[in-house]
DNA sequence: GTCTATACGGCGATAGAC
DNA sequence: GTCTATCGCCGTATAGAC
């Protein structure tokens, strides 16, 4: 079998997930080194067969243990994924809100070149963040919820600021913020270190389109519109 | 417990899938009426719970049959996921590429519209569509990964023919056609019938979006940039 | 703290009557 | 074509020795 090419335009398979995967420096240092490679373990089996298909088996024979000696770290299969998600989204908006420039183009700006480069960076832990949250518990899911509810403050803050002060077009803005960080969180789903993309070569053009949805009023189709025809015949071929 | 509100800024849960959902008008009649519910519910269940998390029994169940009745209509689980997807993915295509102007700026507004509007509208099945694929085989996940390239050339001919008219900025086609089916998909992870957009309203939003991706050149922040320092100290409370 | 061994339950899928 | 009953397997998690 052919391996994956790097910069494949749309995928979900995740092989060989260790090549160049850098979750292993994310992880709380109050962690021992065992629990750290647990965590590291965890992520690439989550983010390349899902939460409920990793087996016990499969998390501690990646840190080189037996299933036993898992429960000693941790209490359980989702308390792993709930120390990743939280982890991967608390480091993910630690670092996209650390420069804080007065301009607020600048500011945007960054914020989505430091977000994008953060997912790219960390695409593997930040695939489990953002893929496996119906595999938490109510409570640690809604944990986690607090943290999003912040980056989605973060973001919503500065372009409503923007606005007001005319820097941005008038625009909803919390449609606006949904489709940012639609388009901030999307790389996690396809980078590879392996592509020809740099995090931050990602990062600058994500975030020269968010500038673009912001700054400008796009053309109006004049024909708008018959609504589309959900029952419409046509079946395709089997 | 209180129900989930409508328009929750952000979410994963999908409780009572069935409400409003509309994934019993896409199964194509060469099923028949038993089948057909079967589809119908494991579209809700793989959608609400995931397809590792989903039983034949719930399924079934769902469908008011016995576990065992499920294997006279389809061989297996996964089988039953693959018609979902492949229906999905078929049916959007298909929508969305229906109405063929000549206008470069009309054909783009209204090929986003369609296809927010079809992921919105059909959001259970849309849903499975999008997430549940890494849970085919190689050979059906090979299938659908046709479609989705099928989806991804017709957005990039008509940026391509709009770059080299002029009509649109210049800008790297496979990077913002990436981008705009980002936004295009993120629906099916929140949009909800009880909420207060329809999914045409979201439809011209992001297909406003869409343009301003396509026919501004934002203004480039003069300080880039720092490379972000992923070593940074600072660890959150815990 | 790690191991081997295993309890216990629930899974996908099948057998065979009707 | 649907049912009841069940097989055989493998999952998470625990017991208890070292």
């Amino acid at each position: 079998m052919a391996k994956r090419q790097p910069g494949a335009f749309d995928t979900w398979e995740l092989d060989a997930p260790q090549l160049q995967d850098r979750s292993a420096e994310l992880w709380d240092h109050s962690y021992g080194p065992v629990a750290r490679r647990l965590l590291t373990s965890a992520t690439r089996c989550y983010a390349s067969k899902g939460f409920q298909a990793t087996t016990t088996r499969d998390i501690s024979g990646g840190a080189g243990l037996s299933p036993a000696a898992m429960y000693v770290h941790f209490p359980s299969k989702e308390a792993i994924l709930f120390e990743i998600a939280r982890t991967a989204h608390v480091k993910a908006l630690d670092d996209m809100r650390s420069p804080a420039q007065d301009d607020l183009v600048e500011r945007i700006w960054h914020i989505v070149y430091r977000h994008v480069a953060w997912n790219a960076r960390y695409h593997v832990a930040a695939r489990v963040a953002q893929y496996e949250l119906a595999n938490l518990t109510p409570e640690n899911y809604a944990s986690i919820r607090e943290i999003r509810r912040e980056t989605n403050r973060v973001y919503r803050s500065i372009v409503a600021d923007g606005v007001e002060d005319g820097v941005f077009v008038p625009i909803d803005i919390k449609r606006v913020v949904r489709g940012i960080i639609a388009l901030a969180v999307d790389p996690v789903r396809w980078y590879r270190h392996s592509g020809t993309d740099s995090p931050e070569d990602l990062g600058e053009f994500y975030a020269g389109l968010a500038l673009a949805m912001l700054t400008s009023t796009p053309p109006v189709p004049a024909s708008r519109t018959e609504p589309s025809d959900p029952t419409q015949a046509g079946e395709p071929a089997r």
